[in-house]
DNA sequence: ACTTTACGATTGCATGCGCAATCATAGCGC
DNA sequence: GCGCTATGATTGCGCATGCAATCGTAAAGT
């Protein structure tokens, strides 16, 4: 029977599986949003999760929260696609702390664009994934999660 | 029944689900290892292949392979762990272009001081997780991942 | 043996990231 | 109303990463 090790070392090993697969695959949607769309994976990010808010906008804090990304580092990357005109911040008119952002026509047309490529890629790399058997069961487990509660 | 959008999107909405647990664990384990032992994620990954080989021993490409990152990332990563004497290189006798990289016993010592952080971490992480609805099945695929073949 | 090609590792360079400090606004206590 | 603290976002800085070019070694073709 196993010792505490045992069970702390196949959970170490499973995130090492996780971590790789997740590693690997996130190269290449880099790789393919880059080449095709100009996109990184955090910028595909980014319009993706504001694309499908309600009201279409997020504040930074809750930016940096879906991407989980720094704050720093978000402040940033929302630069780049303002200087692209892929999306636009204004102010928050109750609290003037707050900063909203919001894609924009083009930034919609752009996500539009690449939404097909990530999905390609991914579902490419998930279905090769599928090939190697340590990796199965991880990637059945995907398709089968429950949508989020919010 | 669903359309192949539906399918698409499912599958994407389970990878943000994956990636953002992954991008969440991944930033607890770096604190952590950071903090109590100075080491990076990189760094930790890098020692524990290491000592996980039958020889002790890996090639630079193997070992950029293992660790996901690219050769020149992995040059240095091995530069830095050489600076502080916790891996040793040396030449690959047969093949003369090849280099092999070796944990020292400073290295070793570290590693095994680092571990139970490492998995204790790990542990807490995943159980917070589990308590999350739509990550509970993610984790749970987690624990039953079969071993890697070799 | 000489050239050509392939392979393994390293280096120059640009860039995105996190941390800590800072600025701006809001809200609270008095 | 005036400080004080809290919150949201930005900026300075150092650093790890990827890409492309390069160097050194090996193997193959002739």
């Amino acid at each position: 029977m196993g010792l505490p090790d045992d069970a702390a070392e196949a959970r170490a090993q499973g995130w090492r599986t996780l971590a790789a697969l997740h590693a690997r695959i996130e190269d290449e949607l880099e790789r393919a949003l880059q080449k095709r769309h100009g996109l990184s994976v955090s910028e595909y990010g980014v319009l993706d999760v504001l694309a499908r808010q309600d009201e279409h906008h997020l504040r930074m804090n809750q930016l940096s929260n879906a991407v989980v990304l720094s704050q720093s580092a978000t402040t940033r990357l929302v630069n780049r696609l303002e200087d692209r005109k892929l999306l636009e911040r204004y102010l928050c008119p109750t609290d003037r702390r707050g900063i909203y952002t919001e894609v924009t026509k083009a930034g919609r047309d752009l996500l539009d664009k690449a939404q097909p490529t990530h999905d390609a890629v991914l579902t490419e790399a998930l279905r090769k994934a599928t090939e190697v058997p340590e990796l199965a069961p991880l990637v059945d487990a995907l398709d089968k999660l429950p949508m989020p509660v919010s």
